[in-house]
RNA sequence: GCCCAGUUAGCUCAGAUGGUAGAGCAGAGGACUGAAAAUCCUCGUGUCUCUGGUUCGAUUCCGGAACUGGGCA
């Protein structure tokens, strides 16, 4: 038991599963703030293609990382880490538990990890040359490139994986450093939390139902409008805001490219998809709590949780009522 | 009732002048360390509608049946 590591509840699970309500429930009974791990929440005036939980939904519980952004602004881990360890800051010096609720795991994982990045920035005309170099040359050749200065990361990256290329070979034009070896340095990291990470799913069957129910829901509160009025505010495909679920697939639509019945059925699709990888990522990290909603009713599973956390530092359970 | 077309993987369809078949989508698994709601990798045996016939061998050719479209009455 070390002493001086933090107290940190992570609640996360694939999108659709019911996370919102139950974080609500937990930070009501071991008096914790939330602070969304979303990529696309922090960003203002998208609230439906996002399900947002409302202002009013959220009571007396602080909520922190939404509504901080314009969606023109960009986002990524880097700027998630800081920000939210800003926000747990803040929530230890008012005594209270902070919940890192959300289904980005890979922001998860940036603050649990306490993955450092600070050392190279964006460089977006790195990214363009050898996006250009992709192109006019080929995946297999911009590979090569990689292969040249760090083996280790084009073994362990697909040359059709461009993004991923680019982004170790932005790295070592930055650093003259192989990013495999920041990787590895990361990777032998100890968290500086002592956290309770919770997983919150349920049959496949049951999330998939509930995702095209959620879609078809959203459409009737007027997603469309939403994505309308975000594109007159000059939004296109191109910012990262306008790469989330429930937002892309609209703007082939607007093109007069596909129906809207086409566009929903996208929706539907791609939000499983995600969901699917968003289980894939948890099932690979160690230390997880499932919480199956399949064997437990949402009772069970908040009193698992409780249980769980009872024994964190710092915190204090008061009985129910 | 007659004529034509179709019937092949969960769905939409391709295909072999006869040697038991393959794409897309759906679905499943995986990777992931400054785009992550992003990006990328892997996975296809199914009574080829049924039934006779021809044939060494038929899902493929011929006959019949059923079903589904369309047309004519």
């Amino acid at each position: 038991m070390s002493t001086e590591k933090k107290p940190l509840v992570i609640l996360t699970g694939p999108t659709a599963s019911g996370k919102t309500a139950l974080s609500l429930c937990l930070a009501k009974r071991i008096g914790g703030e939330i602070i969304s791990a979303d990529s696309m929440q922090v960003y203002r005036r998208m609230d439906i293609g996002t399900a947002k939980i409302t202002k009013d939904e959220m009571g007396d519980i602080p909520h922190h990382l939404i509504d901080v952004l314009e969606p023109f602004e960009e986002f990524n881990v880097f700027l998630f880490r800081q920000m939210a360890m800003e926000a747990i800051e803040g929530i230890y010096e008012r005594g209270k538990i902070p919940i890192l609720a959300g289904g980005t795991g890979f922001y998860l994982q940036a603050v649990i990890r306490d993955v450092d990045f600070s050392e190279t920035g964006e460089r977006p005309d790195l990214r363009e040359y050898y996006s250009g170099i992709a192109e006019k040359e080929g995946t297999e050749a911009l590979h090569r490139l990689l292969a040249d200065v760090d083996p280790e990361a084009a073994e362990q990256i697909h040359p059709n994986n461009v993004k991923r290329v680019i982004r170790a070979l932005e790295y070592f034009a930055e650093t003259g450093g192989k990013i495999s070896g920041h990787n590895e340095v990361q990777r032998q990291k100890e968290s500086p939390f002592d956290y309770r990470y919770f997983v919150l799913t349920d049959k496949r069957q049951t999330l998939y139902e509930r995702i095209n129910l959620r879609v078809d829901q959203m459409m009737e509160a007027g997603l469309e409008e939403e994505v309308r009025s975000l594109a007159a505010e000059g939004l296109t495909a191109e910012n990262i805001s306008m790469k989330g679920i429930g937002y892309r697939e609209f703007f082939p639509y607007f093109a007069g490219e596909c129906t809207l019945e086409e566009t929903v059925e996208k929706i539907r699709q791609d939000t499983r998809h995600f969901a699917k990888r968003q289980l894939t990522w948890f099932r690979r990290e160690k230390d997880v709590i499932w919480l199956d909603r399949e064997k437990h009713t949402e009772e069970e599973l908040l009193e698992m949780m409780l249980e769980a956390c009872a024994s964190l530092p710092g915190i204090s359970i008061p009985p129910d009522k």
